[in-house]
DNA sequence: AACAATTAAATTGCAAACAATAAAGTATGA
DNA sequence: TCATACTTTATTGTTTGCAATTTAATTGTT
């Protein structure tokens, strides 16, 4: 993989991650518009249609965000009417995010219209899950990186 | 491609590429400590390595980013002393971004530094180039979907 | 019980990202 | 020429994202 010659910002695979994350976003975001859904807070969702409640915590741990980006993003749900946020009456440092009615209704229509949106990506089921696998992969390349410097930096 | 059942969060495409890119995100962070810049900082400053000096809407198109982000983050990079802005004396719309002297002696060095960092990820060089491929052919459905979206609004 | 250590969430501050708009320069056409 | 359209950059406002800190509650230890 070393080389001397560097590898043009097109050849990066950090540049095409970066790129196509965020063309996903702008995806998304259009698809999303009818519900007044971002993409984060879609993700939010998503996490909360397939297990509810949750903590923040919780919700942290399934999508890699910390209670700084949630918080707001939560307030922001709860305002829009999606979610509830109540302190947990067993231990009162924990909010449980639990679905509101019109969540649990609405779930259907906007997944049938989202995946309505991306079948028109026109993506094969084989090559999509092969792709998500070396994506996993590097994913996890990654962590082990950032646990590597950690225990650099414990020495 | 069409299915009834709903993908969970992890089986999602746009969700693997949203967590690395993120993750990406946090390593070159950790790599470009040393130099003071940010991953969107990094990579503009390779797209003035590639080519300089170039205006502000070039840099946008190559970065995929408008001038609400990259004004701000130019002038950040040049109070840190990476680069120079400069209005066009040919047409006083454009700006021009040159690099300092400071950045090109430092290139080679921040170069090494990263690669060097990237070495840990151990990728070998035929799953790299496979897996960029693959990543751009989804990023340019994603582009053909938002100009079909477009023509859609047209009419 | 009383103290410290740990944990969960919220807050603060900064950097992106982008939509929408404004401001200023340039090009075009009557 | 003059008015209009277009282009380029900057600005404003909102949402993310995260590091660092704070606050409050819980757990552990003596």
């Amino acid at each position: 993989m070393s080389d001397t010659t560097p590898r043009l910002l097109d050849d990066q695979l950090c540049f095409a991650f970066y790129t196509a994350s965020k063309k996903f976003n702008h995806f998304y975001q259009e698809a999303l518009k009818p519900f007044h859904l971002t993409y984060p807070q879609y993700i939010t969702m998503l996490a909360l249609w397939e297990t509810s409640p949750l903590t923040v915590r919780e919700l942290g741990q399934r999508l890699n965000l910390d209670s700084g980006t949630l918080t707001p993003l939560l307030k922001r749900l709860e305002k829009q009417g999606w979610i509830s946020r109540d302190r947990s009456q067993k231990d009162e440092r924990q909010v449980n995010i639990s679905l509101t009615q019109h969540a649990v209704e609405q779930r259907d229509v906007v997944y049938d219209h989202v995946n309505q949106c991306v079948d028109i990506l026109d993506l094969d089921l084989a090559s999509y899950d092969d792709l998500l696998s070396q994506i996993h992969d590097v994913a996890d390349n990654l962590d082990d990186v950032r646990s590597d410097w950690k225990i650099q930096k414990a020495f």
